[in-house]
RNA sequence: AGCGAGGUAGGGUAGUCAGGAUAUCCCGACGGGCUCAUAACCCGUAGACCGAUGGUUCAAAUCCAUCCCUCGCUACCA
């Protein structure tokens, strides 16, 4: 035990290209309930994240959002960074995998692996966008399935038959971000022997620490053959391959080595040496996202293996997140974002991190429903919890004016110590739930014990009995403090304050729980909790119906055509060479148009918007292969193309030829 | 399709590896009690043929076989 290495825990990053959810948080909430229990279990614990900034896709939402990488990343950093400390997760460093601290231990890392021969180059066949000027990872590649014609996604045919592609074997590859036509070119990238370290791995997996649904996956994924692994990309944002300007690593190389980077950031401010955490034997404990178990159990292992590094000493996996029992779903409107939906409409966060971490097992999925969340914190968190609290201490200070000078029963301190010794169990084996049951457990004891003995009675005939019976319910109600820390730090720093303490609760071992509590004066207890009223979840619980109700409206009003339907669609540039009102008409305009090939006559809508003289002489879009129809008695043989209610005409930015093809 | 995880009362769970006699605990429902306490608390009751079928056994939620259902993953998406 003396001479244990540190625990060194870190989250899994966020990904700075949106905003956090409950997905998010089902992994640091833990992480975080985690590292203050083993600090106050007298652990030197080191808690590290940062946010995730290189990729593909933080480039192409930065364009679209007309800023530069780095700074839609600062945006979102920042965004994690806040969200994180609203809601009690407190990092000891939460940095960037674009600082120079990640850049630098990436090169070092990579040129060690180099200088291994864990490192070769070979020619890959990759798809290219001649408009976007970039490489397209496959998710960014669409087209058609040559085995079964239906649509397919770059690396699989999805829609239809379900095989995997290779590179270059798609058909009509189209680039999903501006739908030009996808070319496939040659291009010399980096690989790291993965499939050198199977035989490490397997024995390595065998000992690895955590949870179970990440060592049973990453075993099950050895067992069939290991490629080698592409690490580099060809992309301006990232960090450089070493001696290479024109590829950056794959991000997955970067975002683990930011965990190191963190570390180092931290030690470099704090006097202390990065190494103690990473190098040789240590207590690395890595708390990630189901979905991400095979880069931390398969990928990082070896990457540190071949560079000379420790290797992690345990991978907890939590399970996924569900919304009113759908799959969590962004686009399905199946989502509860952090911020909008729940720190921001005044909630607190202790009732979240309590559904979150006492909802069941931490590799189990969780579901998340208001009318849920609702019952569980009146039930579990108000009543029963809160209320032992408040009722003890209401007591204590309207009869004895604070805490009363007896001895603690043995029979207290012996439940006590039971649920001290099980919560600690229980959590070294990463069973928070079961944790927070035990805590729970005890916090209705004391109920019980209260209730039974029921000291409001007992004053009226015996003041010594009751004052005894009172010392007692504190004793619990010290040790809840001290035990629910972890699990809502705000709620057990207020009932510590009750309690009489100035300092903070968190700077006390959970093993204080045992230790008698001092007579002392209180001040007029109040509620530990608000309860959650019956229209307040209701409220919450519509916004979230409105949400998917608006997203499968959105889903059924859209439909999606396929490449050949649009393609059907003519559309050009046209001039208008005339324009007047249709008579009797308080909307039409009948215009003659030049579409290039022939002059054509078309009705459009747009008299309250445009003036007939208005429209002469401009270029303007128009359907030309539409159906003709009759208008208030007027053929129109075509369609003008404008935006929205009011009309605005949709215009070439340069002039073009009438008759110019719109693709 | 393959691999992995899972299917125990209305919801969440324990028990399954090392088979045993009334299947655990929490919430909810119902009945009673109490009044220190935020319609809080305490006691009690009901509710599960332990996914299905077949097998091994004196005995199966637990072991074996087959099947059904749910979910996740399948590497150049992060």
């Amino acid at each position: 035990m003396m001479n244990l290495p540190p625990l060194l825990v870190t989250c899994g990053l966020p990904y700075t290209n949106g905003p956090c959810h409950l997905g998010h948080l089902r992994t640091y909430v833990p992480a975080d309930m985690y590292v203050r229990y083993m600090r106050r279990a007298g652990e030197e614990v080191l808690f590290v994240c940062g946010s995730d900034n290189h990729g593909t896709p933080i480039v192409v939402s930065a364009e679209e959002a007309g800023i530069t990488p780095r700074a839609l990343s600062e945006h979102y950093h920042k965004h994690f960074d806040e969200t994180f400390k609203r809601m009690g997760v407190k990092f000891d460093r939460f940095g960037m995998t674009d600082n120079p601290a990640t850049h630098h231990r990436t090169q070092t890392i990579v040129t060690a692996l180099e200088k291994n021969g864990y490192i070769y180059k070979q020619i890959v066949h990759q798809a290219y966008c001649t408009r976007c000027k970039r490489f397209l990872p496959d998710r960014y590649v669409e087209g058609t399935c040559p085995y079964c014609g239906k649509p397919a996604r770059g690396d699989e045919c999805d829609q239809g038959c379900g095989k995997h592609l290779e590179p270059g074997e798609i058909r009509d590859p189209v680039c999903k971000v501006c739908g030009t036509k996808a070319e496939f070119r040659d291009q010399e990238h980096y690989f790291f022997r993965l499939s050198e370290f199977r035989d490490f791995l397997l024995p390595y997996l065998e000992q690895v620490r955590g949870t179970s649904n990440a060592k049973n996956y990453a075993i099950g994924w050895i067992k069939d053959e290991l490629h080698d692994w592409c690490i580099t990309r060809t992309l301006e944002w990232g960090v450089k391959f070493p001696g290479r300007d024109d590829l950056v690593v794959y991000v997955w190389v970067d975002a683990p080595i930011g965990y190191i980077a963190f570390t180092e950031e931290w030690t470099k401010a704090n006097a202390k040496d990065w190494k103690r955490y990473w190098c040789g034997q240590n207590r690395v404990t890595h708390f990630i996202g189901g979905d991400i178990i095979y880069h931390h159990t398969i990928f990082w292992p070896a990457l540190l293996k071949g560079a000379g590094y420790g290797v992690p000493h345990a991978v907890v996996a939590s399970g996924m997140v569900k919304v009113d029992d759908h799959k969590f779903s962004k686009s399905r409107g199946y989502v509860v974002w952090t911020n909008d939906d729940y720190l921001d409409k005044g909630l607190p966060a202790d009732y979240l991190r309590y559904y979150l971490l006492s909802y069941t097992s931490h590799t189990k999925e969780l579901n998340f429903s208001w009318k849920v969340f609702g019952e569980r914190i009146n039930n579990e968190v108000v009543n029963i919890f809160g209320n032992f609290v408040y009722r003890t201490l209401f007591f204590a200070h309207k009869e004895f004016k604070g805490t009363p000078p007896n001895i603690v029963d043995p029979v207290i301190t012996v439940e006590i110590e039971k649920c001290l010794a099980s919560v600690d169990q229980l959590i070294r084996d990463y069973e928070f739930k079961g944790a927070v049951d035990a805590i729970m457990t005890l916090a209705a004891f004391g109920n019980t014990y209260f209730q039974t003995n029921a000291p409001w009675k007992m004053i009226k005939t015996d003041r010594a009995e009751a004052a005894r019976m009172c010392k007692n319910s504190i004793q619990i109600v010290k040790a809840l403090a001290l035990l629910i820390e972890p699990v809502m730090p705000d709620t057990a720093q207020r009932c510590w304050q009750m309690l009489g303490y100035e300092d903070a609760v968190a700077n006390h071992p959970v093993s204080d729980a045992v230790v008698p509590v001092s007579e002392a004066l209180m001040r007029q207890p109040v509620p530990l909790f608000t309860r959650m009223e019956e229209n307040q979840i209701a409220e919450l619980d519509a916004l979230l119906q409105k949400r998917v109700a608006d997203a499968n409206r959105k889903k059924e009003k859209i439909p999606v055509v396929t490449f050949e339907e649009f393609q059907k669609l003519e559309i050009r540039t046209g001039l208008v060479l005339s324009a007047e009102p249709v008579p009797k008409s308080n909307k039409l305009l009948k215009l003659m148009v030049d579409i290039g090939t022939e002059k054509r006559q078309i009705v459009a809508g747009m008299q309250q918007f445009y003036k007939p003289d208005e429209m002469v002489g401009k270029n303007v879009v128009v359907v030309t292969n539409l159906v003709p129809a009759k208008i208030f008695g007027v053929e129109s043989n075509g369609m003008i193309l404008a935006a929205g209610d009011e009309a605005s005409l949709l215009v070439p930015q340069k002039t073009v030829k009438p008759g110019t093809k719109i693709r």
